[in-house]
DNA sequence: TTCATCTTATTTTGAGTGGG
DNA sequence: CCCACTCAAAATAAGATGAA
């Protein structure tokens, strides 16, 4: 049995609002995740949409802790140390997985997340970052609402592109010159490790 | 050896980019 | 806007060569 985590984090505050470049001091307004239990095949066989605001957050941190793999765009590098004043505990040292960080990895760049959904899965994020802060800060119901949308949204594009990377082992996107490009990669779990060759002679 | 010039390295700027 | 990182272009440095 494998638990999975998608999330994506919205912040309060944007850089150039705090003094120092540090996501930690930028705040957490909403969390979304979608968290989804598989067989032992990896087959999907259960999963759910959250949302979670500030007064909520001490409920993401079993869910987090009981996943296999938690997955997220950007996540090792703002996601997670945005997140990481409100825990205590080492939200760091969890099983992260982070989709842009894979694609740097093959690609030697870092390729956005809008680009990725346009070019993969023929869907452009519902809007754009600036914004959930905007609606954090503007407040009000409905402001609130766009905010918890756009940040699902987000979760579930990350879960898509995975998913697709998962299946047919690639994913695309456009480079500066606006050409497309494809990035091979292998999202499976790492295989059982082997034994066998140790220890001869 | 030294100067002038051409070729090849090295490095240092500069510009672009992702996340909210 | 901020930081870290990457690539490209420009600026420097380092060889290499030839001739006086």
């Amino acid at each position: 049995m494998i638990t999975e985590v998608f999330f994506d984090v919205e912040t309060k505050k944007l850089f150039s609002e705090i003094d120092k470049f540090d996501p930690a001091d930028l705040g957490v307004s909403i969390v979304s995740l979608y968290r989804r239990i598989l067989d032992e095949n990896y087959i999907e066989k259960e999963g759910k949409l959250m949302s979670f605001w500030e007064a909520d957050f001490q409920k993401l941190w079993p869910i987090f802790q009981e996943a296999n793999r938690i997955i997220g765009f950007n996540s090792i590098n703002f996601d997670v140390p945005a997140l990481e004043p409100y825990t205590n505990f080492p939200i760091k040292k969890l099983p992260h997985f982070d989709i842009m960080a894979k694609v740097k990895d093959v690609f030697g760049r870092r390729i956005s997340l809008d680009s990725i959904s346009k070019e993969t899965l023929g869907r452009e994020k519902s809007d754009i970052g600036v914004n959930a802060v905007l609606y954090w800060q503007t407040g009000g119901k409905e402001n609130l609402k766009k905010l918890q949308r756009y940040c699902d949204d987000d979760v579930i594009i990350t879960k898509e592109l995975y998913d697709f990377v998962l299946k047919n082992g690639y994913l695309h996107f456009k480079d500066k010159w606006n050409t497309q490009r494809r990035v091979d990669l292998d999202f499976s779990y790492p295989k059982e490790k082997s034994q066998k060759q140790i220890g001869l002679f």
